[in-house]
Formats: C-alpha cells, sequence, structure tokens
DNA sequence: GTTAGGG
DNA sequence: CCCTAAC
C-alpha cells in the first residue's frame, strides 16, 4: 500500500525556475588568478545593491485565467514590447514598469537608456533569481549623500510604496534593498507558469506594486532617472534626498543605500547558513558546462540584445541530466529547499559609463583565464565603478504532488513553497574574501573594497532573514545544524534518499526496494533533509547545491579563494536501498566500471554520479572491515555489508587474475610474435 | 569523459 | 564529497 501510494505521486525538484542565463565560471576558471585588467583602481565609495528576486508564485491555472492587466504581463514576449514602449515614455509610471517578465539577459541588457532601468528591470524579472546591480558611486559625492541621507531617513519613514504613490514617474528606478525588493515582490505575488514543454517554471510579477515595509537608507544620485526633458525632480523629492547633495556624472547612475547589517534578517526561523559565500558546486559536468561553449548557447542573451558582450552570462544549469534532473519522482516530502537561495555573479558593466572605463572583451570576461571575468570592473578616472551581480538562484525545491493533482494545484504548490521560502525576506551580505563585511558603517575605503583589486574578491549574498549571523557555522558539516534543527514537519516524511530510491527502484528495482526505501525515509527522519523546514536550513547552511546554488555571489576565481567560496554538494546520504541497488550492480560489473555502475542502478538518481558511486563502494568496503562500533550513519544490513566485501574481494581478486591473465596473454603472443617473426 | 586515489 | 592526475 505504501508502496502504491508513493507511486502514485510526482515528485519535482526544482533546482531554480528556469531562466536566464545565469552565470558560473567553470571551476578551473574560478581558480585562477585575480583579474588583470588594467582599469585605473576605482575607489569605489559606495556601491549600491538593487536587488530582485523574481520568483514566481503560481495561481490555480483555472484561477488563472481569470485575466486581468497584470496577466499579459506574464507572457515572456511582452517583456520586451514593455522595454520598447518604455522607450519611448520615459517617464513611465512605475506601475508600467514593473510587469515585465524578462528573462535574466535582459536584465543585464545596458543600453544607455536603458541603463537607468536596469534596476527596474532587475525588479521586474521573473525568474526567480535575484538580480542584483550594484553601482559604485563616487566617493565625494557619496559621503555627501550619506550624511545627508542619514538624516533625511532617520527623520522620515521611507517606503517605497509612497514614492511610488507621490512620484508616478522613475521612482522604480531606485534601487531597494534586495530583501525588501524580494520581499515585495513576492507580496505582490507572483504568477507561475509552467511549461510543460521543458518542464520548466517561469515566475513573473503578478503586479508592479512593490511595497516595502522597511524604511530605506539611500544615498541617490541618479540623473539618469531624470528624464532630461522634464524638470529634474528628484525621486525623492519628499525631501528625503535633496538632489542638491548629488552630483551628476554623465549617464552614471550613482546610487547608494546602506544596509545595516545588523538587519540581517533570519529568513526562516530554520534556516541556517554555512559557507554561505562559497558558490554552489554542481556536478562537474554543470561546471564543465559553464564554459565558454556554452555562453554562446545562451539563446536568451540574443534576444535581450544585450548591448555589451562583456556581461559576463553563465549559462543555466539545466538540463544536465548528471547533475539533477529537474523533474524527479519523489516519494514523502512536497518540497525540500536545498542550499542557499543561490548564487550569483558579479559582474560589472560599464553600460552608460565615462569613456574611459575599461572594457571587457567577451573573451576576456568569460575566458577561464580571468578569474575576474565574471567580475567585470569598469572604473573611470573619477573613481566611479559600475558592476552588477545578476542573477541569484533560487534553491531547489523539490515538490511532490499526486499524479491527480491539477496543474493548477501544482502551481499553488511552486508558490506555497516559493512564498515559504521568501516569507522571511531577504538580507544581502556583503564579502570580502569570504569574509562577511558586517560593519556597515564604515565606507568601502575603509572596508578595503575600494579598489580594483578588492572588487575582485568582493562577494554578495543573499540570506534568508533568519539565517544566523554566522554563516561559517555549519560549513562543511551539516550535522550541528541538524541537530540544531529539531523542527521537522510531520507531513514531510520523505527524504532525499527515500525520494531517489523512489525513482530508483519504481523504475528499475523491485518492490523490496520500494519497501525499503520507505524504511529509508523513516531512518532517515533525523536528517536535516527530511524535513522541509530543516532541509532548508541545512540547505542554507551546507549547500548551495546545484540548481539551489547560495545566493553567496561572489566572484569566483582565485584558488585561495577557491576552497573558500566553493559550495559543497549537500550531503546525501546513500540509503539502504542505494546500498543494495549499488552493491548488486558491482556484484554483476565489478569495481572499476563505475560509470557502468551508475547507468545500470542509477541512471535516474541524477544527484549520484559515478564518482559518488565510487566513493560509496569505498567507503563501504571500509565500513564492512570496520566493526559496527566504529561505524557511523544509517546502519547497513551485515548482509549487504558481507556482500560488499565478498564482491571486494571477488573482483579484486578478478581483476588481478584478469590482468594477470590479460598480461600473460600479451605476454603470449609476444612470444608468438617473436616466434613468428623468427620464422 | 572515466577511473583511481588521495584529501 | 572534492580534487586531480592519468588515461
Amino acid at each position: 500500500m505504501y508502496v502504491r501510494a508513493m507511486m502514485e505521486r510526482l515528485d519535482y525538484g526544482f533546482r531554480g525556475f528556469q531562466v536566464p542565463p545565469t552565470a558560473r565560471r567553470p571551476r578551473s576558471t574560478r581558480r585562477r588568478g585575480p583579474s588583470k585588467k588594467s582599469a585605473e583602481v576605482g575607489q569605489v565609495c559606495a556601491f549600491e545593491l538593487l536587488a530582485t528576486l523574481a520568483g514566481k508564485l503560481l495561481q490555480d491555472s483555472e484561477s488563472s485565467a481569470s485575466s486581468n492587466a497584470s496577466e499579459g504581463m506574464n507572457h515572456p514576449a511582452f517583456s520586451q514590447s514593455v522595454v520598447e514602449k518604455e522607450r519611448q515614455d520615459e517617464v513611465k509610471p512605475l506601475k508600467a514598469k514593473g510587469i515585465h517578465n524578462g528573462s535574466c539577459a535582459e536584465c543585464t541588457v545596458k543600453t544607455e537608456m536603458e541603463s537607468q532601468r536596469s534596476i527596474q528591470k532587475c525588479l521586474e524579472h521573473a525568474e526567480t533569481d535575484c538580480i542584483l546591480e550594484c553601482v559604485s558611486v563616487n566617493d565625494n559625492s557619496c559621503s555627501d549623500c550619506w550624511e545627508k541621507v542619514e538624516a533625511e531617513v532617520k527623520s522620515k519613514r521611507f517606503r517605497w510604496e509612497n514614492k511610488f504613490e507621490h512620484h508616478s514617474n522613475r521612482l522604480v528606478e531606485i534601487p531597494e534593498d534586495v530583501r525588501e525588493s524580494c520581499d515585495g515582490v513576492i507580496k505582490n505575488g507572483f504568477r507561475q507558469e509552467q511549461e510543460t514543454s521543458n518542464s520548466g517554471f517561469m515566475a513573473s510579477p503578478l503586479n508592479n506594486n512593490f511595497i516595502f515595509k522597511e524604511p530605506l537608507d539611500l544615498c541617490i544620485n541618479s540623473p539618469a532617472l531624470f528624464d532630461s526633458n522634464s524638470n529634474i525632480k528628484s525621486p525623492f523629492s519628499g525631501g528625503l534626498f535633496p538632489s542638491a547633495s548629488f552630483s551628476r556624472h554623465g549617464n552614471d547612475n550613482k546610487l547608494g543605500f546602506r544596509d545595516d547589517d545588523e538587519n540581517f534578517l533570519r529568513w526562516n526561523r530554520v534556516w541556517t547558513k554555512s559557507k554561505a559565500f562559497k558558490p554552489p558546486q554542481r556536478c562537474r559536468r554543470i561546471r564543465k558546462l559553464a564554459t565558454s561553449k556554452c555562453w554562446k548557447v545562451a539563446p536568451n542573451l540574443k534576444d535581450c540584445k544585450h548591448s555589451r558582450t562583456d556581461e559576463g552570462v553563465i549559462p543555466p544549469y539545466r538540463k544536465r541530466k548528471t547533475c539533477y534532473s529537474f523533474v524527479r519522482y519523489r516519494h514523502g516530502s512536497l518540497f525540500k529547499r536545498r542550499k542557499y537561495f543561490g548564487w550569483g555573479s558579479v559582474i560589472t558593466s560599464d553600460g552608460g559609463f565615462s569613456s574611459d572605463s575599461v572594457s571587457n572583451s567577451p573573451d576576456k570576461g568569460m575566458d577561464g583565464d580571468n578569474l575576474n571575468s565574471s567580475a567585470k570592473l569598469h572604473v573611470s578616472k573619477d573613481s566611479h565603478v559600475k558592476f552588477s551581480i545578476k542573477s541569484f538562484r533560487i534553491p531547489e525545491l523539490y515538490i511532490e504532488v499526486p499524479k491527480t493533482a491539477t496543474v493548477g494545484s501544482l502551481k499553488r504548490k511552486v508558490k506555497e513553497t516559493v512564498m515559504a521560502m521568501l516569507e522571511g525576506g531577504l538580507h544581502v551580505g556583503v564579502l570580502l574574501q569570504g569574509k562577511k563585511v558586517r560593519d556597515d558603517n564604515r565606507t568601502l575605503r575603509q572596508s578595503g573594497i575600494s579598489c580594483e583589486e578588492s572588487l575582485d574578491k568582493l562577494g554578495f549574498m543573499l540570506e534568508p532573514s533568519s539565517m544566523q549571523d554566522s554563516p561559517l557555522v555549519c560549513v562543511g558539516d551539516p550535522s550541528p545544524c541538524k541537530t540544531s534543527q529539531p523542527v521537522r514537519s510531520p507531513e514531510t516524511p520523505a527524504l532525499d534518499s527515500a525520494i531517489t530510491n523512489a525513482l530508483h527502484d519504481s523504475l528499475l528495482t523491485n518492490n523490496v526496494n520500494l519497501v525499503e526505501s520507505n524504511h529509508d525515509s523513516n531512518s532517515f527522519s533525523t536528517d536535516p533533509i527530511a524535513d522541509k523546514i530543516t532541509t532548508d536550513s541545512r540547505t542554507l547552511v551546507t549547500v548551495p547545491t546545484r540548481s539551489a546554488e547560495a545566493l553567496a555571489v561572489v566572484p569566483v576565481g582565485q584558488k585561495t579563494r577557491h576552497s573558500e567560496l566553493v559550495q559543497r554538494r549537500t550531503r546525501r546520504p546513500f540509503s539502504v536501498s542505494e546500498v543494495e541497488a549499488l552493491v548488486e550492480a558491482v556484484e554483476e560489473l565489478g569495481t572499476g566500471r563505475w560509470r557502468d555502475v551508475k547507468l545500470r542502478a542509477f541512471e535516474n538518481a541524477d544527484h549520484r554520479t559515478y564518482v559518488d558511486l565510487k566513493d560509496k563502494w569505498k567507503t563501504l568496503v571500509h565500513t564492512a572491515k570496520i566493526c559496527p562500533q566504529q561505524r557511523r550513519g544509517e546502519a547497513v544490513p551485515q548482509i549487504l555489508l558481507d556482500r560488499v566485501l565478498a564482491s571486494h574481494a571477488y573482483w579484486s581478486h578478478h581483476q588481478a587474475k584478469q590482468h594477470t591473465k590479460h598480461h600473460q596473454i600479451v605476454t603470449m603472443n609476444d612470444t608468438v610474435l617473436m616466434a613468428s617473426n623468427h620464422m
């Protein structure tokens, strides 16, 4: 019965909503040394973070049928049209702007004209990814701004909502704190469209009414926000940001905002973080995918009219079979979120910047040799630096619904999942060489984030507001988090392994395995992964896995940094059924044929690579050799261990034998050959 | 791309 | 699990 029930469900594993090219440089690239850009060292006075989480929530297909103005906004094509329209009407109200559903690539478009809208666009991004735009500002103007802004902010509760109401023009351009942006977007609701064709999910804001509840500390100097033909009026004309205090620099958007680190919110009470700044490490294939080759493939780029080829665009991870399939059959849990939200690449863009800004050629930017390629710098003589962080990925989601569920319910499920994830809000963290910069009052210069070199080591991360402030707590070892995560949802008993097993079992093995998978799931109940919430926390803590990469955005590159920044994959203990499948396969195929083993017994378990299997076998052999008291983790039936030993012994011998045989044959052949030669 | 091993 | 050398 259990088995049957299990089979009746479909489990979906999302590694993020399908989308825009987000890119992550290849590992090799990440390790490369620091960027060798010759740009002048910019003194970044302040940086702006514009972040948006374009997430999407769904609605019932039925309910979604109800159309409203926002309906059309969900259409992929809409985005472009809106953009075009905006070009014609620079003073378009926020409302009109907030409905893009473009791809990330679009967000990266930086024409002079659009640069000012980049932020907004990011916000509009419905790709579940958070797009951040960072714009450095002039030192001088910045300090002035800070003071003024501070005063202003203190005397006034700044609400995005208010701004919007009072200034229906480009206020939308104002950068927002990531968490607020995301929060706002989420609160607004998203529409989710499922593309059955590719099992992808796309998210789009239902509307553009972003409401931010918390006061903002903003330092704005964004001439670009003003229409040259219109009265120059600060978007914050409410008095918050005296335009007089801002200097203008060509088309640069100079924005600055302060982010109080102390406000690091906790995303979810259960969320915890670990190596937050470690970019997720997906399976090798994925990493390898992130090669220059992939860049060319990014289809969205063309459509988005990338005006800057130097903008690093990381290819989507999707569709890498070896690494987590998008859709998975699963048993048990409704969903699981893995790892961090995702990481993004930090990319500076030169859009609209001074002519002397350093322009990076595509090669440069994506070339594996340049670590900083992902973090492009454009430093002008006047110390202006503009850079952007693109596309934070949403954590991997696991959703399970009955086969009989409607598409609408599936959408709802996804929505709920995303909502739950974002409910707590997001917070932005700044990392310098992997270390979080906590003092918000320090200037960038003081923090050492004022030169090209530092930018190379600069990273941003999105964290659930509920996260603890010590990202490293659980680094490398989820167990601590595990124990600290008592919360467990009864409704989500299934575990990763269980799911995997279910999948595997249902497709490859027998009922026995199914039963075991059930058992496994139970046995894993203590595993954080099992619990959705726990999983989340753990996820955040331990891994920005494959699709659900961490929010941490780090300029990947240096080798030294590599170890610190690269996120480790989520640990996924092998279940008994998995072990059995492995043993069975090895018994048949022997060791040394891991690829075959993988194909035979774990083909559908995308999270298990042949290397994983090989490693597991290695540990199994070791486990079998030690006394039970020394064994840890889920107990593997002695019977299986015996089989492991037997197999190991057999194949060791067999291989040796074969080798010997082969050697003998060769020798013999040589002998024969020699003999024949003599003849 | 796979294997094999050390970390 | 990660990372690499070696193939």
